[in-house]
DNA sequence: CTGAAAGCGCTTACAG
DNA sequence: CTGAAAGCGCTTACAG
């Protein structure tokens, strides 16, 4: 037996079908008694609506679309769960697609989107003005979140990486500390950046003789390692260390370790995001907390908006989710 | 402008829509004029073919659903990996669904993805013979993983929980401990439970004398650190401790650090999972790694062949996820 | 309250 | 090679 549709239903129940869709979708406009037979019919016959019929006629899917770097890792498990959240509050399903090594395919999958979804979450670092104009589908709501921003034509969200890199090196200084390097991110990499430029900001500001001194790296914790080994070999040796990322902090931690350096007598050192494993390390790190599923959450309740306002212009508005302060063992004492 | 339909194109290239549809598809039955003529018609109007009319035609969507009990942690992040990676070596969408309570929320959920997806991963733990047959679209491709099976209806595919927990019972004895305790997960779970199992049946083949001592947990981190606790108040003291997860091993060894006992020298403390977490505590965790990715790749690979080979007949398989030994620090030494 | 009919945007035999 | 037509499973004005 295969799986039945409404007309099975509208036969076994005696009706049409205009009276079963009526039944099914909230009862209005049908007696109860009818209403009632269908039902019972509907269940022993065990029908299950076609979602793309429905989809198809009433050009809602009820699902949203998140296309994202990768679906791997701390940030983007925290971030799918905000969406997540936030969608399933709205009853809306989620269809992910990551991975998108060049703009082809991340156009295949931007494209892949039209007629499966009713709003798009879109964080990707192809997605500049002309990219999205060529292959987003025309009228679908969508929301960027951390991307490179495309003038005013979209309504984007991202995260405080310039206040939350200012913070820290505000942080450092408070403490006492003067020459702080920094652990880049991957080149190009927008989130790198900005942290980058908070530091430069913060330096600038409050300690306009403290030298800038950059170190590369490409938030992955053997860069960390490596920059902690150069650091090693830095004279004077710097008394702090900010790595635009948590992995990168904790490798960092580990080259000074293996060398007898002492975290944070002789040198602090910080991240940023927050990974769960911060506190775990000895000794535990200070870092920047960024509430990454608050990220999906409002990205999601913005996108919300749209699709249940199609009229009210969104377009321009850009949120920034706040970022915070996390002092732990890492930078727990002042230098000598 | 709204969006360009396949008639737009159709009048825009001057031909039917029969012909817009071969050529977009393949180019099959239509000259390298024609075709050519249909494509540029077709990237001018900025054409997208509309997924769910598509769906409704050709009875596939070229989506996969996962159901999870949820998508956040460790965990999930990797198992999201492993699926996502093989259905987009297939060409197939992922639409995710997670966190349903009760098995109402998951009956709906499941009863959601008719007509949207072309097979359905499925981890739950309302999923018994009976609801499924009840909910489960007819005919839908479906691989259960490490789910409570249901009969031989199912294909199905788990971790190798019990033999995992054995070889972690093999190795606390080889290295001389007598008293293992062992932390439980969360009660009814399956996981736990085969974890379990395996630490009973390799005591009673290798150790029959001695003691299994049980302490409550649920998998969280504050219930293997209240299970610390309770190690520290047992007399004789047991010499090692084997937490049904990584997490709980962690509050545990949080627990003894607290009261000044010494891992592994004075207590073993051992998990299971291998999260990241676990190489980077202090002393570094001796675990059970589950190639966690794997068991979604392998659970998306049965799921192709099912949907590829609709005759064939693959319920009743049931696979396992091999799991492995990895000696860390926490157990690095033998007792006094 | 109920039903017949149109139509959502596609694909695919079937003719020509 | 090309097009007219049927049909996928629904929903929704429009009549009655």
């Amino acid at each position: 037996m295969a799986t039945a549709t409404i007309k099975d239903v509208a036969r076994e129940a005696q009706v049409s079908v205009a009276s079963v869709s009526r039944a099914l979708n909230g009862g209005r406009g049908v007696t109860a008694e009818t209403s009632q037979r269908i039902r019972e019919a509907a269940t022993r016959l065990r029908y299950m609506p076609h979602a793309a019929a429905r989809m198809l006629i009433t050009r809602r899917t009820n699902t949203i679309g998140a296309l994202l770097p990768d679906l791997y890792g701390e940030f983007f498990s925290e971030l799918i769960r905000g969406i997540d959240l936030a969608a399933r509050a709205r009853g809306l399903h989620l269809l992910v697609s990551s991975s998108h090594d060049d703009a082809a395919a991340a156009a295949v999958a931007l494209r892949a989107m039209q007629g499966r979804v009713d709003g798009l979450l879109l964080m990707s670092p192809h997605a500049d003005a002309a990219f999205l104009r060529q292959n987003l589908p025309h009228d679908l709501p969508t929301v960027l979140m951390n991307t490179r921003l495309a003038g005013d034509d979209y309504c984007a969200l991202s995260v405080d990486n310039d206040g939350g890199a200012r913070m820290m090196v505000e942080h450092l200084l408070a403490i006492g500390h003067q020459r702080i390097v920094f652990i880049q991110g991957p080149p190009g990499n927008r989130d790198a950046g900005e942290r980058e430029l908070g530091y430069r900001e913060a330096l600038v500001s409050h300690a306009p003789d403290s030298p800038v001194i950059m170190l590369r790296g490409d938030f992955g914790e053997e860069s960390g390692y490596r920059a902690g080994q150069e650091v090693l070999g830095m004279r004077p040796r710097p008394d702090a260390v900010f790595a635009a990322n948590d992995m990168m902090a904790i490798g960092c931690m580990a080259a000074l370790r293996e060398a007898g350096i002492c975290v944070p007598e002789e040198i602090a050192v910080s991240g940023f995001d927050d990974v769960p494993m911060a506190r775990y390390v000895t000794p535990p790190l200070t870092t920047i907390q960024v509430h990454i599923a608050e990220l999906g959450g409002q990205a999601m309740e913005l996108l919300g908006e749209q699709i249940d306002h199609p009229d009210q212009v969104m377009t321009g508005i850009h949120r920034r989710v706040a970022a915070k302060l996390v002092v732990r063992g890492s930078t727990g004492a002042a230098p000598g």
